[in-house]
DNA sequence: TATAATATCCTAACATTATTAGGATGTCAA
DNA sequence: TTGACATCCTAATAATGTTAGGATATTATA
């Protein structure tokens, strides 16, 4: 049995390439352990568990999103930060749609790590839309609102809720724009 | 084996019961079997199997939604129109947490009652919102955006991104004055 | 009413899954 | 080189969904 390289974060890396091929719901430690060349015993060596495994694979998709949100919002102001990020949400959705449904299917009190990614991201948020005032409670619930717009959207839309006979895209960049003009009367 | 008078609709109903006491991850054939008085392989006469009992509940759950939706907005105009809705929308998420889970968790492809249910929901949305105008490109981007809010909101929530530190009900009911005002421009 | 057809439920078996126990074999440091 | 540890294994188990085939209750029919 030769040694391969194998530690959790490698697995935790595969196990999200099976999930995006396949689908989270069809991930399965045999799959997983096949793929990387071990049984599935062994996988016992790297990760708690399945349950531990989904957190992990939650957590490395929130941090994901995450990386994206905020270099979409590196150095761009107000609207053009919220529209930048806005995208990279949706880019990310597009390009790990079963990692994205990760994230919310594991309540974030399952896992320490989940609720500082969480924090990230909402620090993230936060930031940006302190650039349209200077009150904690404002920039909390603006946060949440676009927050809430950002994932609404997205979610609505992965499980089928639109129309393709109206255009999504197009949908959301008027409803971010709608959203901005709001802010400006702050 | 005496018979008892099951039928696919008491079957959906009772694992309604279950999934809601110890969440949808949880169910199983067996334990909705037990809770029958039958055994697990009998289920089979009233559901294809649990992948339909799924499709079956996320409809019940939408169902009910929708039923709820349409009761708050009866006779209610615009701005109070929106404002009860978002509160039924709560209500039914506070009251039904795990079905509520279930209807984000099954694509609407898996299943044409699930388009259907999808449609009255979004007709209610229709309605409500054609009391701001005429134009259905508009009424339709505005449900979407309506609705994007009030999903993102309750399952952002659910998840556990929003901080307890500050009031959850006071920020849904300004996101949706806010979002009032801004109708009230068009 | 008697009997045929059907529906409901059963037992038994199976494949798949996650998991644990205990053992063998690499790897690395003293 | 040897001892400690890490990695991976085999084997077994419990839980799950599912199917096949049979028994029994119910309903329809003659």
């Amino acid at each position: 049995m030769p040694r391969q390289g194998l530690n959790t974060e490698s697995v935790v890396k595969t196990a999200a390439l099976l999930v995006e091929e396949n689908g989270y719901e069809s991930l399965t430690l045999h799959k997983l352990a096949s793929k990387l060349n071990i049984k599935p015993a062994s996988l016992y060596t790297h990760i708690q568990g399945i349950d531990e495994l989904y957190v992990l694979l939650a957590n490395m998709a929130l941090n994901q999103l995450s990386i994206m949100m905020l270099d979409a919002a590196k150095g761009k102001k107000r609207g053009d930060a919220l529209r930048a990020v806005a995208a990279a949400y949706c880019e990310y959705v597009k390009q790990s749609p079963e990692m994205y449904r990760i994230i919310m299917k594991i309540p974030h009190s399952h896992s320490e790590d989940l609720i500082k990614t969480g924090r990230a991201v909402k620090s993230i948020l936060f930031d940006v839309l302190s650039q349209y005032t200077k009150e904690d409670d404002k920039i909390i619930l603006y946060s949440r609102y676009y927050h809430s717009i950002l994932h609404g959207f997205v979610s609505l839309n992965q499980t089928g809720f639109f129309d393709d006979a109206f255009p999504i895209d197009t949908s959301l960049s008027n409803i971010i724009n709608n959203f901005i003009e709001q802010l400006e009367r702050i």
